[in-house]
RNA sequence: GGUGGCGUAGCUCAGCGGUUAGAGCGUGCUCUUUAUAAGGGCGGGGUCGUGGGUUCAAAUCCCACCGCCACUACCA
């Protein structure tokens, strides 16, 4: 119960009563300056300790502290054992640095959506978690590692350290979202290193690898050089680069002095060439500069001379179906290559003919395979150039290009150099030029990528119709934005395999083995073998036996094929850790268990960047080794970006002045803010950070808490078992506020429903500064302060005041998780220790249709009068309001005295008359009579009472009433 | 290049075929000192991205364009 200020003593002269000569302010009164204050003292003026200033910097953590005392959590799950379930899966951030404020958002979303089921009376548990595995990680750890002079560190020693960085983190990142307001299962969150998530990862790979999805081929993927590692696709990004394109000449076998011209921007895969493209549909022609024969494709043909500077050329035709019969000498090697028709070839830019490297681009691979040319790719894993197997080493590369690496230093790469150069002294290079694009960057190294063919392990996308299927399941999820679907429709559709194994040692191991002729093996029953080991080792397991210890442990009873001499060390790609979650997580948690489907879950809540990262990654797993989609609606958001609109990205190089992390935000404008902040934007655009926006939020964070505190403030004397009103008793101004409330409640919830979360923040911020601020709020002061305490119509006014901070308190929860905890404690009779353990029930309060009319006519007066009090003010007639009278002259007798009361009240003037004429006017003048000194209002009555004769009669009973 | 999203007052957002386009915040003026490092009132502020079209009527539907953003694509 909030402690009183200060005891209503009648008769005691409160101290500050001189400190300012009163008597001017109660003409025509003769009093003195302490009895004016004895009056003051008779008033039900507002008490709390609800306090106006926030202090969200120490009041939230001092908040956070008693919930974990009380094992608020716990007990909300406890409460809501029976109710009926709604879950939303969390996707798990990744175990490294401080949160950003990015992931602050996500996480407060979530909360948000967790919180307001929960107090729909849903059981919303929720269970966060973290993705652990990957580069990053290793990455920092073996930096740290070669710091402290460790340079030979074996998979199993760096393994052991990546998980104590992991975990590190973990607790850093698990107090920062506790900051935010989140309430979870923080002591029991998943991990993607648990021993026991990485036995159902692999049992879940195994059940994958029974019904044939996973293969082993050679095929170009992206490799990111720094890292040593093939990527998967949601680990590339496209940043702008300066590629060195040039116009290569290559030789027509003979046809002396003729050349097809191609266009390359990776000169470093000239030496891979094998073949030529070009597009049966296009004319190309001869170009006779000088003494040489240049073939392209017509259409570009000015355009490559132009480049080239052919000042002067001749055009001949040359028919394109001669192309497939052409042979071409390979500019620098000792080899000749044909040329293919292919559709890709385009007409907008090159010269018509494109270069093919089968070992380096989906296109020239397929183009390859189709017309029997090795997949050569004279690469190493250092992303040197280097002879291969694959060609005769006489045909390859001449020695100068060996060694040469492809990844550009200070915009420079010396396999370019080389090459380009080689093209030089061979008189094949036409023309040289920059060329600026974007192109797929390693989203770690943030260097471009190369494509390079070798063996890896797939999930083949195709197989078995797979690819249909995953189409149509897509469309029996709810996608919200709708957009949302295309999205993941176009990455699904347009996927090529899923390259899942990575060269790198902190990750779940693919528990494959090679026999004596190096052969793979791969089968369902060995990975659920290593599975079980891995449940009760951990994966390092794998890392620590010997091939032939594994191969003992897992090789199935019956098994009928090769001996294992070799054990694999790739790992699995990180997306299939998070991406198997649904089994992993959803189907093993007895609280978040699907019912119909163990493994699916209401929500996934994840950034748009996650349609072709988790939801993907989750989806195809999750509806090829479960058998359908591991969500049933998916929401999403974009990004957090800065005032010029670029995305913060969490990865960003240069990096910003300011930290991005949700600490920071946090610490400046506490939580509450930052969640305002959050609830205010449409998250399904892009949410822009910036301090002007965050602190106009920060206003309307007070306005929200200053109207919690005045209707609190006026509930110090409510006890709402005692003093309720019924709702037929109510006067007309308490129920015109309950119906507009039942309004907005009803409008709030199906906000919330639809996951608007902006439109709550406006609903409510409105309803605040419009509905009762000015209005309720203003006109209300006079009953609650000046009639007698327990009077009807006080006790009214705070039947409804009582409603109303309830269902504030109870509508701002999800998103003020601190704020309307904390003034949740001041409601006299509360029904729940805390908010968010109290159910939102929808009211059923409404108007009669008369007094809706009624009041749409009482508005439109108040509407028309206040300017018109507003000019009287300013002529100096009036100060305030109370100082006037009003006039109105209606139609028609249509209202009674009650209603011209009500307006009265409304417009806060001290008399209102209302009579009967032929035109509608109104008048404003001074009040009659003297102002009483304890309402201030304006009466004809005062001076009636010997005892009071400064008071009105209404004041002179509430007096009377108060001493006794 | 392709696909998608967005473009309404300084800011955040409503309105999504029908009266002079709304709200809050901010801003200017002002009242109040009984929510007081609070509260009230009044005012200014918008070619609803641009240009066409459909319609009796368009911010709202259609088309084109412009701008911003995201995703996508080895422009070989």
């Amino acid at each position: 119960m909030p402690a009183l200020k200060t005891a209503p003593l009648v008769g005691r002269i409160p101290r500050q009563c001189h400190a300012r000569p009163l008597t001017g302010y109660f003409p025509a009164v003769n009093v003195t300056v302490s009895i004016a204050m004895e009056y003051k003292d008779t008033l039900n003026l507002p008490r709390t300790d609800f306090a106006m200033k926030a202090d969200l910097i120490t009041r939230e953590p001092a908040r956070l502290q008693k919930w974990e005392a009380a094992k608020l959590y716990q007990q909300i799950q406890t409460a809501r054992a029976s109710a009926p379930k709604f879950v939303l899966h969390d996707g798990p951030p990744f175990a490294n640095g401080d949160v950003h404020v990015g992931t602050a958002l996500n996480k407060t979303l979530k909360d948000i959506v967790i919180k307001y089921k929960t107090i729909r009376g849903f059981s919303a548990p929720y269970i966060p978690g973290w993705d652990c595995h990957g580069l990053p990680i290793e990455f920092k750890v073996s930096q740290e590692m070669r710091k402290a002079g460790d340079t030979n560190a074996d998979a199993a020693t760096i393994r052991r350290a990546c998980d104590a960085y992991a975990r590190k983190y973990i607790d850093l990142q698990r107090t920062q979202f506790k900051r935010l307001g989140v309430l979870g299962d923080w002591e029991n969150p998943y991990l993607t290193l648990n021993k026991e998530y990485e036995a159902d990862e692999l049992r879940m790979f195994a059940d994958i690898v029974a019904k044939g999805f996973v293969y082993r081929g050679k095929k170009p993927v992206y490799w990111s050089i720094p890292c040593r590692t093939a990527l998967a696709e949601a680990e590339v990004e496209y940043a702008d680069h300066v590629s060195q394109s040039c116009f290569v000449k290559f030789p027509v076998v003979g046809q002396p002095k003729t050349f097809i011209v191609i266009w390359t921007t990776t000169p470093w895969t000239l030496p891979a060439n094998l073949a030529v493209a070009y597009n049966k549909d296009f004319q190309y022609v001869t170009a006779t500069v000088g003494d040489e024969n240049y073939i392209v494709f017509r259409g570009l043909l000015p355009a490559v001379a132009q480049k080239c500077g052919w000042a002067a050329y001749t055009e001949t035709p040359f028919p394109t179906e001669q192309l497939a019969s052409i042979e071409y000498q390979h500019p620098f090697c000792h080899r000749t290559g044909k040329a293919f028709a292919a559709e890709f070839v385009t007409s907008d830019t090159g010269t018509g003919f494109v270069h093919i490297a089968p070992g380096h681009g989906t296109d020239d691979y397929n183009l390859g395979r189709a017309n029997g040319l090795p997949i050569y790719s004279p690469v190493n894993d250092d992303g040197a150039l280097a002879h291969t197997n694959d060609l005769p080493v006489e045909q390859q590369m001449p020695a100068e290009l060996l060694g040469k690496s492809i990844l550009a230093k200070h915009g420079k790469s010396e396999a370019n150099e080389a090459v380009l150069h080689e093209l030089r002294v061979r008189h094949a290079l036409l023309h040289q030029e920059n060329y600026h694009h974007s192109y797929p960057h390693c989203w770690r190294s943030k260097t471009p990528v190369i494509f390079r063919a070798m063996d890896q392990w797939f999930i083949k996308i195709d197989h078995d119709q797979f690819r249909e299927q995953a189409v149509a399941e897509i469309d029996r999820v709810n996608w919200i934005p709708d957009w949302g679907v295309n999205r993941i429709k176009g990455a699904v559709q347009s996927r090529p395999d899923w390259c899942i194994s990575r060269q790198r040692t902190w990750g779940v191991p693919i528990p494959a083995f090679y026999d004596a002729q190096g052969e793979a093996i791969l089968d369902a029953q060995i990975v659920r073998n290593v599975a079980d080991i891995i449940e009760q080792h951990g994966s390092n397991v794998w890392f620590e036996k010997s091939a032939a210890e594994l191969w003992a442990l897992v090789k199935p009873a019956n098994w009928t094929g090769a001996e294992a001499t070799a054990k694999s060390s790739d790992t699995l790609d990180v997306w299939i850790d998070s991406g198997s979650s649904s089994r992993a997580v959803i189907a093993r948690r007895p609280e978040i268990r699907g019912k119909d489907k163990a493994f699916q879950a209401d929500v996934y809540l994840e950034g748009s960047d996650q349609h072709r990262g988790w939801f993907q990654s989750s989806l195809l797993l999750s509806l090829a080794g479960n058998g359908a989609a591991p969500y049933k609606t998916v929401l999403t958001h974009g990004f957090m970006v800065d005032a010029d609109r670029e995305k913060i990205s969490k990865s960003k190089q240069g990096g910003y002045e300011k930290p991005q992390t949700a600490e920071a935000y946090v610490n400046k404008w506490g939580a509450d803010v930052v969640r305002l902040w959050v609830a205010s934007q449409d998250y399904r655009n892009d949410i822009v950070v910036s301090e002007e926006r965050i602190n106009k939020v920060g206003e309307t964070y007070r306005a929200i808490r200053n109207a919690l505190r005045y209707q609190l403030s006026n509930l110090y004397d409510f006890d709402p078992a005692k003093h309720t009103v019924a709702d037929d008793k109510l006067t007309g101004l308490d129920r015109w506020i309950l119906g507009e409330f039942a309004k907005l409640e009803a409008e709030v919830i199906a906000a919330y429903d639809a996951y608007e979360f902006h439109v709550v923040y406006q609903k409510l911020s409105q309803f605040i500064a419009v509905e009762l601020s000015s209005v309720y709020h203003d006109v209300i002061k006079d009953r609650l302060y000046t009639d007698a305490a327990n009077s009807a119509r006080r006790r009214s006014t705070q039947t409804a005041l009582h409603r109303l901070v309830t269902g504030l308190c109870q509508m701002l929860s999800p998103i003020l998780a601190f704020t309307a905890d904390e003034a949740w404690e001041f409601i006299p009779g509360k029904p729940t220790g805390s908010v968010h353990e109290s159910e939102l029930k929808q009211s059923t309060f409404t108007l009669d249709p008369d007094e809706i009319g009624k009041w749409q006519w009482l508005k439109l007066w108040r509407e028309r009068l206040l300017p018109e009090l507003e000019k009287a003010r300013q002529t100096k007639t009036i100060g305030k309001a109370l100082d006037a009278k009003i006039e109105i002259v209606i139609p028609q007798a249509q209202n009674q005295d009650s209603d011209k009361d009500m307006l009265r009240e409304l417009l806060n003037v001290s008399a209102l008359k209302m009579s009967v004429g032929e035109t509608v006017s109104h008048s404003i003048a001074k009040a009659d009579g003297q102002k009483c000194e304890r309402c201030w209002h304006w009466e004809t009555d005062i001076g009636q009472n010997a005892e009071h004769p400064t008071l009105c009669g209404r004041c002179i009973e509430a007096v009377l009433q108060f001493k006794a």
